[in-house]
DNA sequence: CTGTATCCTCTACGATACTG
DNA sequence: CAGTATCGTAGAGGATACAG
């Protein structure tokens, strides 16, 4: 049954690629580690994202433990959201991909416009 | 303009983000760690993907750099797939991630049922 | 302020068929 | 075998309006 492997469909590891492959869930958990915000706090600081996909992606996080979410009785409902110890890990993980980014983004770049060029002149 | 701010709507760190989230490139990047394949040969291992899937995959792998791409002038050609060194270098980075996963999808998962059960209850 | 529900579009992807 | 081109569909996600 090979639960650990990868290129099988069913797999753990897909599933945490799925979330990694949800952008808005890496910017958002990347946030929170700078302290808890409120949600509309998110809204106006991650660049494009609506709030349906704030709403959407802050449940998937918190339904998975990665962040956690506080409420305020104030008058007009005050709610924090906080980046749990868990969450904390895979953020760590998650930004060896930003450091490989910042780091190989320039090499990529490169031989794409090289590739780019080679496809157009037909080699 | 803050280019290096992934909060920012241009940033190559979320083009990182795009690039492992397609899942199929995390695989068939992670395939090729074993050695170079043939087309079909990876279409046959990677279970669900479906040839245009593929094709478009290595295509912007190769693109990238993170693969190359070496054809045989046989008589039903022959092509042949690898990982470079810039592709051994983020596969080595995501594998990471997987193992993020194998350690901790168990208390993600064990979250998701806990908070399941309290969402129904109206907790 | 913090959300949820609805609609509507747009694109990613699979299936299929065809070429070198 | 290795790919490309076309078509159809399902789902992701934005805009909007409404509710607690």
């Amino acid at each position: 049954m090979i639960i650990g492997d990868p290129y099988s469909r069913d797999c753990p590891t897909r599933k945490v690629l799925d979330r990694i492959a949800d952008k808005w869930a890496v910017l958002v958990l990347g946030l929170l580690m700078g302290g808890p915000m409120r949600f509309n706090q998110l809204r106006r600081t991650v660049d494009g994202i609506s709030q349906k996909m704030l709403s959407q992606t802050l449940k998937s996080l918190e339904r998975d433990g990665l962040v956690s979410r506080k409420a305020f009785a104030t008058v007009p409902v005050t709610v924090e959201y906080a980046i749990t110890p868990l969450g904390q890990t895979l953020a760590d993980t998650v930004d060896a991909l930003r450091v490989w980014a910042e780091t190989h983004m320039e090499a990529v770049t490169a031989h794409q416009q090289r590739y780019d060029a080679g496809a157009a002149s037909g080699a």
